[in-house]
DNA sequence: CATGGCCTGTGCCATTGTGAACAGATCCCT
DNA sequence: AGGGATCTGTTCACAATGGCACAGGCCATG
């Protein structure tokens, strides 16, 4: 989170270490990999934003992480992950750039600064996917859908009063909370009737989060 | 996973390191962190099995993981973490390698096997706590519990037709699958009229999993 | 302009889960 | 032996959630 690793270029040491690197643009809700997939590479953001989702046998789908330039993603392949267990698309336009996974080992050898990195991403996404399972674990989906906005929220800007929420439909919101759309819906119009959040019918304008929506998480 | 992953001693690597180690035994149910505690080391298990929880506000607590040798813990404070987020205490007698988080990062540079290994950890275990959370965002606690209860038998022994989990509460039970103790009551009698696990009444002598079990998670 | 697709708003009911209480069994300690 | 602590077995009323169906608005497309 200091500032060496804002300033970390994923780019310069591939580059440096002289490996076949690869750029690819996405478009929005581009997909960039789907569950089963063979996993062969480990990816890196460098523009945009990508959404992690897996599909249940039911059909069912669960976002399991949104994320931003500087984080990487599809590491499951240094694990032994033959293939991928989940999916990954974009969701706003965006450059990734894919490293397969044998070089990625040996980068991770010889550039310390990468490996420095991308510590310091698992470390990180490790305490925020813990955070999600607790928070799946106590508390109830009022609760979870009143977080998952509170993150959006920061996620998009930071340190407005009133933060703005880019634009995301009640379904993908059921889907990141883990339960139904008629549930999120009936909390959105809870949290709207109570002033917390704020928008109008169509969600194109995006939803206007109000810090009295922490109220909600920190209730008992 | 590989043989050059069990083989890794971190013991050694900090030996020749010349650092400050500090090895520490704990107890059954002795506790390592608790929640709040400053956090400023990164844990190794030599021996034994540590079980990490978390203590909500009411009170509730919530089993996140269940460790055993050559698993790291307590790595948070390598993301900037200054307080344990959760608490860690010994299920078993266990030896456990402290190391300070300011030697850790500086192990990890100079020591390419300990990196490799830690890196390896993380990923494989952000692998592991994701498929808990995608556990919990699809599946009714019925399944986490089936799910739970093969799990914790694999983490006793393997390739057993019949396996068998040490001995564990029905109360840690529901922490673990994030429901309450009446419920795996419920479902834990079920299974066994099903013929699906198999004990008596005190359960100091464990639980035996029958691989039919399975068909509880399988199923749609 | 008509149609279909996509999204939100809403109501309803069956299912699942919660919280609390109480009984019985076992074990430990005095 | 008695008391207390701990754990399982069981029940019950009530709250939370899921699943589903349908209406209405908006918009792109032909």
């Amino acid at each position: 989170m200091g500032k060496s690793v804002r300033s970390f270029n994923a780019q310069a040491f591939l580059d440096s270490a002289g490996l076949s690197k690869k750029i690819v643009e996405y478009q929005r809700d581009e997909s960039i990999f789907s569950q089963g997939d063979a996993a062969e590479s480990v990816m890196y953001i460098q523009k945009g934003g990508v959404k992690l989702s897996v599909l249940s046998k039911t059909g069912r789908e669960a976002v399991v992480a949104m994320l931003g330039p500087a984080d990487f993603f599809g590491e499951g392949c240094l694990a032994g992950q033959a293939l991928r267990i989940g999916s990954a698309s974009a969701i706003t336009p965006s450059t990734v750039l894919v490293i397969a996974k044998n070089q990625m080992t040996k980068v991770l050898h010889e550039q310390r600064a990468l490996s420095d990195r991308f510590i310091a991403h698992m470390v990180s996404r490790n305490v925020r996917i813990e955070q999600d399972l607790i928070d799946q674990l106590f508390n109830s989906s009022e609760k979870r859908l009143a977080r998952a906005l509170l993150l959006l929220a920061r996620y998009g800007k930071q340190d407005k009063p009133k933060q703005v929420v880019p634009k995301i439909s009640q379904e993908t919101l059921s889907e990141m909370v883990g339960t139904t759309r008629s549930r999120v819906n009936f909390f959105m119009n809870k949290f709207k009737r109570l002033g917390f959040i704020e928008y109008d019918g169509n969600l194109d304008a995006g939803i206007q989060i109000n810090s009295s929506l922490l109220s909600v998480v920190l209730h008992d």
